[in-house]
DNA sequence: AATTATTCCAACCGCTTCCAG
DNA sequence: ACTGGAAGCGGTTGGAATAAT
């Protein structure tokens, strides 16, 4: 059951502790790793006997000296296993059972402060051990990976945020405005996963002290985990602007624009200035309203780019600076596969819904070389081949000019999809109202009206059920057509059309029709198949590129 | 009912830190 | 200042339980 290595740090069994009743009940470990002549110490599981001994000895002579107990009591456990047994499962006043929502809360809120310091973290709890906090973090990371939603609530989010932007209080930082700071501008997904997620607004309206909270610290120690591998983060990037656009967090649709925003230092001040304070604004202004749709962030460069803890290297652009355009522009190869128009408008560099650049880590990354679990990649970059081969299906480009990159495109296919449906189908009609109520904020006024650029971001606003069509997120087609091959009736915007009736679903169709410059609907079944949603079920059942209608 | 996937969690492992000598 | 042992910490593993198919 349990390993036995070969050389451990433990000490080994005693000689005359051979014969100990406790040595080994045959259930597990004690393997044959022998060390000089001396048996292995045992492994595994303990025994209600390994327990009670342990107990005894503790009892009479205190905590400590871990190593002694093998020596004093016969056990076959090493002064390790002894301490964590003890700690974990025997000391007096642990608390057993699942977490109570207040715990959960503090365990977030002390992430948030310390990162994985699991100890410090259980010493705040009390009765709770930094193993059972530690396992708890990584299945709650786990979870919300899967679902591409956020790790912290808004709630803690909101309270280092509004501390990030006291710091900066403008995006007009320059080179200086790092990560965190354009994060702590940006928004936050409210806690899907919490099951006191809307239906608690205690939940949102606790705001934990959180003094000296970075988001990148956040985002980043929390994805930096293992369990979160970091083409795992670029994943989960991508899915969290699906999610987010696909869940009323309309949210990560402005993570989206910012962390692409980022990317046009010169040209995208003044827009990052009226997409996130307008949005800010509204959003902060409505957030008791709507709390649950507060803003999200999606960690984009934060999450990216920030302080991560992990100690492990990790593959890839862990330290992912932004992905400028300069970058992209010098490697054709970048890993930037996110949808960028062609001569693109700052407005237009990214439609979150369809594509994250978030997810635009560093340029050294090749596409090539896909590394992230595979399929998708594979599918993507098919797709891509047949797309730069057949050169038909145009506007997908990257944003360096340079035509014909492997990397041009991405399609980002959420997973994790029928979690956001079945969300949607639970709160469609609180996030339409919000979406109504959203559908004509600052980005709608800020992007200039062109048929060569739509506003994309619209899009983002698009639900599942305002677009059964599109099924939610999985929106693997390009948005629209490049500006010689465009169809889009010059003036038009699709936004206009989207946020005009922003519940109705033939609206929307004809808006992403007007976007897709074609029969997104008829692309988006066949595609499909049999299902909505490119769930995680239906994952599996995704056609290849090649046998997608629009590849052929 | 069988199989597969997922989740949970106890325990191990290696590294770091602390501290006494 | 150096060294070595003990303790602590965080990451990881893998089996059991449970859920989904």
């Amino acid at each position: 059951m349990y390993r036995v290595k070969s050389e451990s740090d433990c000490d080994m069994l005693l000689p005359e502790q051979m014969d100990s009743p406790v040595a080994d009940d045959g259930s597990s470990g004690g393997g044959s790793p022998h060390r000089g002549s001396g048996p292995p110490l045992k492994k595994g599981p303990w025994t209600s006997a390994e327990d009670a001994i342990l107990v005894d000895y503790v009892k009479k002579h205190g905590e400590g000296n871990w190593n002694a107990v093998q020596k004093n009591t016969g056990l076959f456990r090493c002064g390790k296993s002894c301490r964590l047994r003890w700690a974990n499962h025997l000391r007096p006043n642990l608390k057993k059972g699942a977490f109570t929502p207040e715990e959960e809360r503090l365990i977030i809120q002390l992430h948030a402060k310390m990162g994985n310091k699991w100890a410090r973290m259980a010493a705040h709890l009390p009765g709770r051990t930094d193993n059972e906090i530690k396992n708890y973090w990584n299945t709650r990371i786990k979870r919300c990976q899967r679902a591409g939603l956020p790790i912290y609530p808004t709630s803690v989010c909101n309270q280092s945020s509004s501390e990030d932007q006291q710091v900066c209080g403008d995006f007009n930082c320059g080179e200086n405005m790092s990560n965190d700071l354009l994060s702590g501008n940006s928004i936050y997904l409210p806690d899907f996963t919490s099951d006191n997620f809307v239906a608690n607004p205690e939940v949102l309206s606790y705001t934990p002290q959180l003094s000296a909270v970075s988001i990148s610290n956040l985002l980043g120690q929390s994805f930096a985990s293992k369990n979160c591998k970091f083409m795992d983060q670029v994943d989960q990037a991508g899915i969290l602007k699906q999610s987010g656009c696909v869940l009323p967090a309309l949210s990560d649709t402005i993570d989206g624009v910012l962390s692409s925003v980022d990317q046009f230092s010169n040209d995208s001040e003044k827009l990052k200035q009226a997409l996130v304070f307008d949005y800010l604004n509204e959003a902060n202004a409505s957030s008791k309203g709507i709390a649950p749709f507060g803003v999200a962030l999606s960690g984009s460069h934060a999450f990216l780019n920030g302080n991560f803890s992990a100690s492990r290297p990790i593959n890839g652009p862990l330290k992912m600076e932004l992905p400028s355009l300069q970058d992209t522009e010098s490697d054709p190869n970048s890993w930037l596969k996110y949808t960028v128009a062609p001569a693109m408008q700052p407005t237009e560099l990214v439609d979150p819904y369809l594509h994250s650049p978030v997810a635009t880590p560093s340029p050294k990354s090749e596409c090539a070389s896909p590394r992230n679990s595979g399929l998708l990649e594979e599918l993507l970059h098919e797709a891509q081949a047949l797309r730069s081969g057949k050169n038909h299906l145009p506007s997908v480009r990257s944003s360096s000019s340079s035509a014909g990159t492997p990397c041009e495109t991405t399609t980002v296919v959420s997973p994790e999809f029928d979690l956001c449906h079945e969300y949607w189908d639970e709160h469609q009609s609180s996030f339409l109202n919000e979406c109504a109520h959203f559908s004509g904020y600052s980005l709608t006024e800020s992007t200039p009206i062109s048929g060569a650029s739509p506003d994309i971001f619209q899009l983002s606003k698009i639900s599942p059920a305002q677009s059964p069509s599109m099924g939610s997120g999985e929106q693997a087609v390009e948005p629209k057509q490049d500006t010689a091959g465009s169809s889009l009736p010059e003036n038009v915007r699709p936004d206009a059309l989207i946020s005009g009736n922003t519940a109705d679903p033939s609206t929307f169709n004809n808006a992403i029709a007007i976007l897709l410059g074609n029969d997104t609907n008829a692309k988006c079944k066949s595609v499909r198949g049999d299902g909505i949603a490119f769930g995680s079920s239906s994952w599996s059942n995704m056609p290849r590129a090649s046998e997608m209608s629009e590849f052929k």
